[in-house]
DNA sequence: ATGAAAGCGCTAACAA
DNA sequence: TTGTTAGCGCTTTCAT
């Protein structure tokens, strides 16, 4: 029975009144505790439905520590945030976890310098038990604010200033260069790449593992860098390839967003796909499929990534981080007609 | 100076003893009131830099009944959550408007009856001050949570059932009729529509407007449901109505996703466009202009709802909810080559 | 098995 | 202008 209005919520005290016991023996009901005839637990039960009651979590945290509640702190440009085809699937992720433990996932948005000043206080605040990381950047700010912190964190990717902090990601390098191989090895004899946010340890592992495939083939003429992994990025690194190396016949466009970009561009210039020129992605977002043809790309485990940054926060929250908070997550190619 | 380490927390009390003054003070200069001789508060201040303090939200929150931070909910089946190309846009604008008045914004999903159940325990434990519903639908268990709480509340769109409640919208019905008089306008005689989504008061108002604009031309036979907003139901709604209706030679898609899908199938099925048919949709997202060609279309004002939204709410918590919460936001017709 | 009482960190009303 | 004190709603010893 809930109550409506603008009524005084009802506090444990008013359950133990209703229910002719002491604060003390309805807490204990509240946390499961043994200790509790079934004739109180009744009472008390009946009590709570009655009145209405629901526990104040502000009071709770206090005297507890804790507040059964993990952040997700995303801290994008604004252009991409709208756009990114894994935050969502991470999120899902991440909360699939924790609903499972009974924590509450809040995601927070980083989105100005401000932004990141009242996050460091609120996280700061108790109400707060963890935090996920995801698509923290080099030196970036959030980073040393969740180090001063001393807060269980694990981040989602693998910025090389977070050291040997808790965190889930791929083997970018790994997979840029089996995939470039696989590229070479449909006989393409000049393949480029279109090398985007090289900020971030992604972008930046994504084009050694593209140099590691080429070994003494490559040719950095061939290489265009763009600030970050977006449809129109791709567009304008493309048009540049293609002035510079017209004889270019593969491509290595390090999202699928990217790709879709690049792929305009060579279809405006007349060249036929995987005909002429061969092109591949990363991500294995909806781009890819929707791209004509469809594009072969790495298949980006972004839910999994959600999940398991989840699991580790859960993991040091419960001071289990003894065991291993970092995991690279499989991240197959995924071969279609682009290539 | 930041205190590292897994040192207790400092508490006003730290500050207090630091600075040689007592905590009522202290608290003073925390909330920025009057009457604090410039002598202590400098002493205070330093102290506070000092011993690295860090006001705890939890203890704030209880006395104050109040958190500085608002909800944004959002309710999407789990695959377009992912694909939704305004959530993002609602997200930024709500946030930026709350970070003005320095309230934090926390994003809660609710993706299974189980997080329904945690959010309204959350919600009502004192951790959030109010809250933005995105994407309700009629009989929605958010909606009736969110009721029972009474809580400060807004939400971005209007589901039937929220009565007069605050909420900040587009006036769907309005566009669509624009769109689809502008689409007859081109001399297109057999009008067809694509409607998604008719669970949502979105989706159900477009095909409204749709009919509005039709007038005694309208025929049933034209319109295909889909379930979702998305690409793959485009293509799904656009096959059948190729079959059923041949002849037609226009359509209204009721997103961007869903007519992109659509003219996938169109171009497969050899129809040119806008020479054979003409074709709209509905956002102004990204895939408007990814569409080749450029899609003519409604322009969701994303942004401004998040905006409005958490304004609406800040009002609310204020106090002033006598001023109108709710606010019918401009979506001008975009008019490009697909029509 | 249960009640009484202390206290989590903070703010606010009241005295001084 | 400042210190003192009484709670906010909850959990948790310590008695009983």
């Amino acid at each position: 029975m809930e109550s409506n209005g603008r009524r005084r919520p009802a506090t444990v005290k008013d359950v133990a009144v209703e229910a002719g016991v002491s604060r003390g023996t309805v807490s204990r009901v509240l946390n499961g505790q043994p200790y509790v005839s079934d004739e109180a637990r009744e009472a008390i039960e009946a009590a709570i439905a009655k009145v209405g009651f629901v526990p104040n979590r502000a009071a709770r945290s206090l005297v507890m520590r804790s507040s059964q509640a993990v952040g997700l702190i995303v801290h994008e440009p604004h252009s991409l945030f709208v756009e990114d085809p894994n935050i969502g699937s991470i999120l899902l992720g991440a909360n699939a976890a924790l609903s499972e433990a009974d924590y509450q996932l809040s995601c927070l948005i980083a989105d100005s310098p401000r932004d990141i000043e009242r996050l460091s206080r609120y996280l700061h605040g108790g109400l707060i038990d963890g935090v996920i990381i995801v698509s923290a950047r080099v030196g970036d700010p959030i980073t040393r604010a969740v180090a001063d912190l001393g807060i269980p964190a694990s981040f989602v990717g693998n910025p090389r200033d977070i050291g040997d902090s808790p965190h889930v990601t791929i083997d970018n390098r790994g997979a840029a260069r089996e995939i470039t191989a696989r590229l070479a090895a449909t006989g393409r004899a000049r393949i480029g790449m279109i090398a985007a946010a090289l900020d971030r340890d992604s972008g930046a592992d994504r084009l050694a593992g593209f140099v590691d495939a080429l070994g003494a083939r490559f040719d950095p003429q061939l290489v265009q860098s763009v600030p970050l992994y977006s449809y129109s990025e791709g567009q304008a690194g493309m048009r540049e390839l293609l002035a510079r190396c017209p004889d270019i016949d593969g491509v290595f466009a390090s999202s699928d967003a990217v790709a879709a970009g690049a792929m305009e561009v060579l279809k405006e210039a007349g060249r036929s796909i995987p005909g002429d020129v061969g092109i591949v992605g990363f991500d294995d977002s909806t781009w890819a499929l929707r791209c004509d043809p469809p594009l072969s790309t790495v298949h980006q485990p972004a839910t999994e990534l959600g999940r398991a940054a989840a699991e580790s926060v859960l993991r040091q929250i419960r001071g289990q981080d003894a065991d291993a908070g970092l995991r690279v997550l499989e991240c197959p190619v995924v071969w279609r007609a682009s290539a």
